[in-house]
RNA sequence: GGUCCCUUCGUCUAUCGGUUAGGACACUAGAUUUUCAAUCUAGGAAGAGGGGUUCGACUCCCCUAGGGACUACCA
């Protein structure tokens, strides 16, 4: 492998909007190839569009790659600072005769390309053929491509495919302020940056046909494409808001992982024999561009939270304390000042239940309560006179507990079963009621450990004798 | 309309001419049970349709159907 030059695979979005999944899984695998092939990784941001590209959607692009945790190689390239080398490139191009002036109107192109459609042609430029003598009016400056002949691209995940060069219309290089558009800019751009790989969506593919010609103009060395399929959303169309959430920081501000994102998107559109959940060092170990699937691939919530659930599993419970804290202040919760240590102790119980963040948070809502805790209705009717008479006689008991630790008290428990002569059925549920006020709780040895002995048997208290009897 | 791409369980996928077409998620049933979960066990579920090629096609070729992209002085 050292004798061929080593890979370098780019991400290169344009700034009009937030980072995308799809995109997120474009660079994704970019990086992943980058980092399979001991190559390199950058970045390149095509504004070239001035009206649509903004400072802010750079940030969020940059924002989200930074949570996926997709670090470039290199300093970002910002395209449009590269303008100068582009209309280089397009007077070379002139210089040689493979690119022409076109005074075309807005509205003659309008004609040609009504007129070109019904033909079932591609458009061309009456200014083609002949240059017009010295004018100012405006003009811009189009490709000058081949008539005959087949253009192929040999596509790393779509196989060869093939472009009659008749079909394919002069695309415009230069505008006619002078600005170079994205057709252009991307061949001397990847060229400039030593592109070997261009990975990217599926949407392109029909833009690779006429940037292989520039190339070849421009006597450089084409790439290897691989066209990667777009994401669709569940019902199978194209990826929109109605479908969930589509930004990565949507994803992020509803409580999924990076490393599940990373997991979930690597398996989508990309498998690795029976292997479902892996490390980043096995995906760089095992993927390979020309693995990557044909079909474009549906969003999948249900598997999205499955995987998260597993990292959830697996991540530290300080960082997921933090997570829910965020989380629950987003809602507006404020914690109590002891709140992220009640938090941190009561997440490993939780934890293997919940898909995101947020279900975290609901599940460990009972340690976050506040005493006197209010009863929900069904356990205030669960406090019959005997059950209340029974759950005094419990407190005491626990009170005795020499050890506040959950093998311990689960000991306690069956210990005070045996003695009241009942099952856990006939105490367990109003407990479970007086200890949480009613929000889901891990078992109950488990749920007395985490509040402590002395919340345990506050809240405890407060039921048997402060909470209003409203029978 | 034209060009190009795509098509295996509901979903993501494995298979790279010979398999009872495998796995995962989801779903269903059962077990467990002090809530909600989690967990365990079992189960149903697929090669778009039609032609070829071949001893043999999910796999190769063609046609049809359906889906998608492109067809901008957007990227």
């Amino acid at each position: 492998m050292s004798d061929r030059p080593s890979v370098v695979t780019r991400f290169a979005p344009s700034p009009t909007g937030d980072l995308h999944i799809g995109g997120a899984r474009t660079a994704l695998f970019n990086w992943l190839y980058a980092r399979h092939t001991g190559g390199t990784f950058l970045l390149r941001v095509e504004d070239t569009d001035r009206e649509r590209s903004t400072p802010a959607a750079v940030e969020a692009i940059f924002r989200g790659l930074d949570w996926l945790g997709l670090k470039s190689d290199a300093e970002p390239v910002f395209q449009y600072k590269q303008a100068d080398r582009h209309r280089a490139a397009v007077q070379q191009l002139l210089d040689k005769g493979r690119a022409y002036r076109c005074w075309m109107s807005v509205e003659e192109l309008d004609i040609e390309r009504t007129k070109a459609r019904a033909e079932g042609r591609a458009i061309r430029s009456v200014w083609r053929e002949h240059d017009a003598p010295a004018n100012d009016k405006p003009f811009v400056v189009r490709f000058k491509g081949p008539l005959k002949g087949e253009t192929v691209v040999d596509d790393l995940v779509k196989g060869p495919v093939r472009f009659q060069n008749k079909e394919l219309d002069d695309l415009v290089l230069l505008r006619s302020d002078g600005a170079p558009t994205y057709n252009l800019a991307v061949v001397v751009d990847d060229h400039d940056m030593g592109v070997t790989h261009v990975i990217r969506g599926d949407d392109h593919l029909n833009n690779a046909a006429r940037q292989t010609l520039i190339y070849q103009a421009l006597e450089f060395a084409v790439p290897a494409f691989a066209h990667i399929p777009l994401i669709h959303g569940p019902d199978g169309a194209k990826l929109s808001k109605r479908h969930g959430a589509q930004a990565v920081g949507e994803f992020a501000d509803m409580g999924y992982l990076p490393e599940a994102m990373r997991n979930y998107l690597a398996r989508l559109g990309w498998g690795h024999g029976d292997d479902e959940i892996f490390s980043d060092a096995q995906a760089v170990e095992w993927f390979d561009v020309a693995d990557v699937v044909k079909a474009p691939a549906r969003l999948d919530w249900a598997k999205l939270n499955h995987i998260n659930n597993h990292y959830l599993r697996l991540a530290d419970d300080h960082r997921l304390a933090l997570l829910v804290a965020k989380a629950l202040e987003q809602k507006g919760e404020s914690l109590a000042a002891d709140g992220l240590t009640r938090l941190e102790a009561a997440i490993p119980l939780v934890k293997e239940g919940a898909k995101t963040v947020p279900e975290l948070a609901d599940l460990i809502a009972f340690t976050l309560k506040v005493r006197p805790l209010a009863l929900d209705e069904k356990t205030q009717n669960l406090l019959t006179d005997e059950t209340r008479e029974r759950m005094q006689r419990l407190t005491e008991h626990l009170s005795a507990a020499p050890i506040w630790a959950p093998t311990e008290i689960e000991g306690q428990l069956k210990d005070f079963a045996a003695q009241e002569g009942v099952g856990m059925g006939k105490f367990g549920p109003a407990l479970r009621g007086i200890l949480s006020g009613g929000s889901p709780a891990p078992d109950l040895a488990s749920t007395l450990a985490a509040l402590g002995r002395e919340e345990s048997l506050g809240r405890l208290h407060d039921a048997l004798f402060k909470a209003t009897k409203t029978l």
